[in-house]
DNA sequence: TAAAGTTCTTAACCCAAATCAATATTTTTC
DNA sequence: GAAAAATATTGATTTGGGTTAAGAACTTTA
């Protein structure tokens, strides 16, 4: 009962209002309901941009189902930056909080359904719902931390111990994702990696052994 | 008379509260005095350790005047993750945020007077002015952008672009820390970084003499 | 200004990953 | 289920930065 109360109208908005209520506790159903009128729902095939080098970012977009990667294109070739799954924001932040033309692209990996907020909206809410701006600092604090954490491997991890890292902490994108992305976000070839994997799995095979 | 009337009593604090001016025009005397109430100003001699690995980083710090290097400890060695100047947040924001001991530290690089706010002031501010969580939406999102920036280059740029970046877009550098550090803040050893420059200004040479 | 301490440069050698290239394996498509 | 496409592996070669070591050029201090 008590959970019918607080179901968002459209189910489809439920995880979002989920995630909301878990850094916001203090939102009120009255505030909700504002930013439930702004709320699109999209969905994008496979293979579909969900952002595109040179366009403003107009959206951030929560995924309800699929899989998407984000990537730079450097000298022809894509860079994946990032794996974004369910529960998960898309946007390119940087283009969006800019309003600059992105310098970075996502694409679908599988079919995905998001839930869209605009800009211009966004800011509608931060002027209606002065709580939101909390929430926003929320949200910001965390992106900023999540980036340290990425910063951090980057620059003082070994390689072995950053493919251990994914393989541990996302197991589903070894079952999502072909071996040569995983390359290209870890910041080495493929064929760099298949090495790589080859080592530690021997590794392992003569310490079973000995 | 219109400067005068929005100096703050503080003239140590006129730097902050520009700042906070510049980042939310709508912030009124009355709460801009509420603010002021927790601000402390402290001053470190060179070489000494404002933010320490291991302890909790209790205050943001606006730097007035002196100079600051960010370094992680990496297998005895000291990694330089950024140097912070004048008018700048000397923070580590991971342990600021998420109240966990620090693991960077922040050393005085020259006599280094700041304005500090501590995180429960903080927390009452945000709790007392509620324009402040507004601010702190756009600190946050301005930290994140500068993460991303840093992200990128590092990603996505030779080291000898990254070089001429640092010097052309921070050219005070150079100046007021020795070529180790800046080796270290580009992740490269002294040495390499030494081969660098002369190949640099070796192709330079020959540009002219062809 | 001499001596000591820092910082910077150069050289020789080493190693991990990039590149180039060929082949093997898996997945998709018809 | 065969052919085509996509993905993964393995080998040979190159390359850029690490390491070690020595000496040169600055700074500081007395």
């Amino acid at each position: 009962m008590l959970q019918t109360f607080f179901m968002p109208e459209n189910e489809q908005f439920q995880y979002l209002k989920a995630y909301y209520m878990h850094l916001l506790p203090s939102l009120t159903e009255e505030n909700w309901k504002v930013t439930e009128q702004v709320l699109k729902v999209r969905t994008f095939k496979k293979g579909e941009l969900i952002v595109k080098e040179g366009q403003v970012c107009n959206n951030v977009s929560f995924i309800n189902k699929g899989l998407v990667k984000m990537y730079f294109m450097v000298n022809g070739k894509e860079k994946i930056i990032g794996f974004c799954n369910e529960l998960n924001y898309i946007c390119d932040y940087q283009s969006f909080l800019t309003r600059k033309p992105a310098n970075s692209y996502v694409q679908a990996l599988e079919n995905t359904e998001v839930v869209e907020t605009s800009f211009d909206d966004l800011q509608m809410i931060y002027e209606k719902v002065p709580e939101a701006n909390k929430l926003g600092r929320k949200i910001a604090e965390g992106l900023f931390l999540e980036m340290c954490e990425a910063n951090h491997s980057q620059a003082n991890e070994t390689i072995i111990q950053r493919y251990r890292k994914v393989i541990s902490d996302h197991p589903w994108l070894m079952q999502r994702v072909p071996q040569y992305m995983i390359a290209s976000y870890l910041g080495i070839t493929p064929e760099a990696l298949s090495r790589i994997k080859s080592r530690v799995h021997n590794k392992k095979k003569s310490l079973v052994v000995i």
